[in-house]
RNA sequence: GGUCCCGUAGCUCAGUAGGAUAGAGCGACAGAUUCCUAAUCUGUAGGUCACAGGUUCGAUUCCUGUCGGGAUCACCA
């Protein structure tokens, strides 16, 4: 029950009754019309902007426009009192009353309360991580993967049909490295001297084990088939080894994607999934043969003026046509985006959502193109970029050198800061800012640092329930007994922790329709933070306290409450993929 | 050079389906514990929302340009 939806329809009704024409003498348009929480409590509880959206079309005075609806609204049972201010806002208090209904309805709710139908079933598939599958998981990936999933997570709980998908990237010459790294890791298990790992190939010990496997499974006997048989069994193998490896990393961190898409499958049997994607777009008119114009900008010592197969992707938004063929006849990278994009169209998706790195900038528009072409436009592509994150250990930067596999990887961070501080840190930013991650702070158990105040937050909502339970003897609380009293709940501050609870269905609604899963990272914060402040109201003032030993009626009313914040932290960490614990101690 | 992102308090950042007097944390200063967890709270100080135009009843928010910072730029994945 979003209240914030509900007063726009009741503005709309009314507004409706008034019978405003615009000048063409047709019905006013009224989608313009918001009812949102104004940006000064001492406003109200709730302001529209309905006169002055309305004034202009309808040829009326703002002000007097207000006045009207200012009085069909002082009729509704729920509002106590409507003023008319500034250029013509209508704003609206509402009594007690509503909101003692409102914490009602948020216990009937539970942690279900906030969930929207915004998506209306649509089905988006969330594409993130997609790391190479040439090694674990590192740092720089965590950022991505907590990004999409809570992303997921959030429209799923606002009424879309989510997929979280991870896109394997195991075809191409890179893969063709690693198998190479692995035969090397084989034969030595095979007892065989193979010295430094060159340069070029992965040296990281994470192969070891792959190579082992092959050794006791094998023996010798893939050192007497060609090389070329052998290799391509030793890929296979390496891929499902790392592709294991990065599930587990990934599980850590608590993503977990639903579907695993191989890159490969698309340029098996001869590339059947990318020839046949290509002759869908040629016989829509968007490839063709040509040459390219050298790039701009810098030096092009290597540059081969050739003709070559393109994507005319100009023509559907693009900045340069883009080649499909490479000049080996193979298809390029983006070939095979062709096939995988057709896959998701024909999967049914009507959006599909990419978080990727900041340095993938460059590939938005040729993905936004492309989904323009292979759907005619019918399915709607957005790229989520994520920012860089700069890891700091006690304000020093940490350095990581690219070589020689010396970085830092995602388990190591888990392990040292826990996945709960990664998970709300990476999203306690906006994505398309940098980051700093620093060890240090994320770890430090203060209010200084966020994950810690928001599951203190939790913590204490639980320690008054075992506090009641002590001090009233009684068993466990259920949320329709908490309830029944609410109206018990007078003070200004009870009410403005119920009015913050209220704000939830509307975060929810615009962090998924804005993909911003960072906003909800801030309300946390924000509603702990209400939360923390009227706790400190009854260090000052003993008849605030939750528990009153000697007024069972006005404790229960106050459990309501704290029973409903406690909904609102579980269900909003859950989204951010943290634990909302019940104790810290 | 092209493209994309960013520029808000001393610092780190929110705020933008266009709204009223632009917010929070840190830092600084002044306070609160016979207390349901002080891992908390209250108060004070601090601003040309980079700059200039435009659209609008109204712009920190949308558009254009300038300046400053970052990312990226065919045949790699």
């Amino acid at each position: 029950m979003n209240i914030f939806a509900d007063f726009n329809e009741r503005v709309k009704r009314i507004v409706e009754a008034l019978d405003l024409k615009d000048k063409d003498g047709g019905a006013a348009d009224l989608s313009r019309i918001a009812v949102e929480p104004p940006r000064d409590a001492a406003h109200g509880d709730l302001a529209t902007n309905a006169a002055m959206v309305l004034a202009k079309p309808t040829g009326q005075n703002p002000r007097a426009l207000a006045e009207k609806l200012a009085e069909a609204l002082r009729q509704d049972a729920d509002v106590s009192a409507v003023e008319v201010a500034g250029p013509g806002f209508v704003n609206l208090r509402l009594k007690e009353s509503f909101w003692h209904r409102h914490l009602q309805e948020i216990l009937a709710e539970g942690v279900d309360y906030g969930r929207a139908t915004l998506g209306n079933g649509r089905k988006v598939n969330v594409e993130y991580v997609s790391a190479n599958p040439t090694g674990p998981m590192h740092v720089g990936h965590c950022r991505g993967a907590v990004v999409g999933d809570a992303l997921a997570n959030l429209l799923a709980f606002a009424g879309y049909d989510v997929t979280k998908e991870y896109y394997i990237n195991d075809a191409g010459a890179q893969i063709d490295v690693l198998a190479r790294s692995t035969m090397l890791r084989y034969r030595e298990a095979l007892g065989d001297k193979i010295g430094e790992i060159p340069p070029g190939l992965y040296p990281g010990d994470y192969l070891v084990p792959v190579g082992q496997a092959l050794a006791q499974e094998f023996g010798r006997e893939l050192l007497q088939k060609p090389e070329d048989e052998a290799l391509a069994l030793i890929k296979d193998r390496t891929i499902d080894a790392m592709m294991v490896m990065i599930r587990e990393d990934l599980a850590l961190l608590n993503v977990h994607h639903e579907v695993f898409f191989s890159e490969r499958k698309l340029h098996a049997d001869n590339a059947a999934a990318i020839r046949s994607a290509i002759t869908d777009l040629t016989l829509k008119g968007h490839v063709y043969k040509g040459k390219l114009p050298p790039p701009k900008g810098q030096e092009a010592e290597e540059w081969e003026d050739r003709e070559q197969t393109l994507f005319r992707s100009t023509e559907v938004g693009d900045d340069i046509d883009r080649p499909l063929v490479k000049s080996d006849g193979s298809f390029t990278y983006f070939a095979a985006d062709v096939a995988y994009l057709k896959d998701k169209m024909e999967r049914g998706f009507t959006d599909t959502i990419f978080v990727l790195g900041a340095d993938h900038g460059g590939y938005v528009k040729r993905m936004e193109a492309l989904a323009k072409a292979v759907s005619d436009g019918r399915m709607k592509l957005t790229v989520l970029l994520c920012q860089l994150v700069k890891l700091y250990r006690g304000g020093e930067p940490v350095r990581m050198s690219k070589r020689s596999g010396d970085f830092i990887t995602l388990r190591e961070v888990v392990e040292e800061v826990g996945r709960d501080p990664i998970r709300f840190m990476m999203l306690y930013r906006k994505s398309d800012a940098p980051l700093d991650f620093d060890f240090a702070k994320v770890t430090e158990q203060s209010k200084d640092n966020p994950v810690f105040y928001v599951q203190y937050a939790s913590a204490r909502c639980h320690s008054v329930f075992r506090q009641a339970r002590e001090q009233l003897g009684e068993g466990e609380f259920d949320r329709r007994s908490l309830g029944r009293n609410t109206s018990l709940l007078t003070d200004e501050s009870e009410i403005g922790l119920i009015r913050k609870l209220a704000e939830y269905p509307r975060i929810i609604e615009s962090a998924a329709l804005s993909q911003e899963p960072h906003r909800l990272a801030f309300y946390l914060y924000d509603l702990a933070s209400n939360f923390h402040g009227h706790w400190n109201r009854g260090t000052e003032n003993p008849d605030l306290r939750f528990v009153k030993v000697n007024d069972r009626e006005l404790t229960h009313a106050r459990l309501g409450l704290v029973q409903a914040v406690s909904d609102v932290l579980t269900s909003g960490l859950a989204l951010i993929g943290a634990e909302a614990p019940v104790e810290m101690r």
